[in-house]
DNA sequence: AAGAAACTTCTTGCTAGCTAGATATTTTCT
DNA sequence: AGAAAATATCTAGCTAGCAAGAAGTTTCTT
């Protein structure tokens, strides 16, 4: 407090601005860390693939689910996409031949997607190719005991802000 | 190794299979926790002054640069945008009367971007109302020592895979 | 000084995903 | 049984941002 009347570089800042954007800067950091990485992950993987980044999320989940398959309001909410745009992102992936729509015997509302023979070759390979990647640009560079500490803290910031 | 004949219940998955799963887990993880927080934050930035996510950084960065001026290209490439994209950015915030172009006496062909005054009177509440949420959403849950870690793996993974 | 090369911005057309609402089915309540 | 509410999917139209390329300006090379 009570440096208003100097003006200095930024001009004429107060100490609860420079706190303020010290905090600001702290979490671009943050976010700059974040996207640096996940853009490059998902470079390597939507070249190599020729999946988009929904895609191989999607692509994902189904490989490490039950008999491969999981209905789509389910998928779209573990996706973290509306019900709207999932419709969409499956309709791609079932014109690519990774996944197919399967009706529910019992519930006639809900519809299963189902990763065919091809979807499940594809999304193992995808996800083997994550991982190796991963160890080669996240957890080389942290080490185990940071990358232990990276995730406990986003462990902390999902619990703390869900919903 | 070894384990291929023992079917268990996710249907014969090898031990390297088991890894690469751990670690696409472990990265799951830091995506969820990464875009919780984030979209908490945007959430309460768009809903209280009427600016979308890329609107809030391109006016953040901005107020922080002398004279409330940059040029597009250099803007851009801070934000992560393609020039293209950039475009469209300012013409909506020239629309919402936050910035106004400017032209470069001694290079034309470059533009500048300037904050009016409206922009800056919103880009200083909005940078305040930033902080203040991360304090409550991210620094309290987290804790100091927990934040500065977090803040030091973020930079590591920046460098590690810039460009 | 003339032409080539590089740089900056803007235009056009595309894609991903959202919201709102339509339709069909199931569940719950009376 | 039948009405009302909830649930699941799809459709239509919208927005943000990208990529490619057009057009103008400057700089470099000869």
């Amino acid at each position: 407090m009570g440096t208003e009347d100097i003006a200095t570089t930024p001009p004429q800042q107060t100490d609860e601005e420079a706190d303020d954007d010290e905090i600001v800067t702290w979490w671009g950091l943050v976010i700059e860390g974040y996207h640096t990485t996940q853009e490059r992950l998902m470079a390597e993987i939507t070249e190599r693939f020729d999946l988009t980044p929904g895609a191989f999320d999607i692509l994902v989940r189904l490989v490490r689910s039950p008999d491969y398959r999981m209905p789509m309001t389910k998928l779209a909410k573990e996706a973290a996409l509306s019900s709207g745009g999932f419709t969409k992102v499956a309709d791609r992936l079932v014109a690519a031949e990774l996944i197919r729509r399967e009706p529910c015997e019992t519930d006639r509302r809900v519809t299963y997607v189902v990763l065919t023979d091809h979807g499940r070759r594809t999304a193992e390979e995808a996800k083997h190719a994550c991982a190796e990647i991963l160890r080669r640009t996240v957890l080389a560079p942290l080490g185990p005991e940071n990358s232990e500490r990276l995730a406990e803290a986003m462990r902390t910031l999902r619990t703390a802000n869900a919903e």
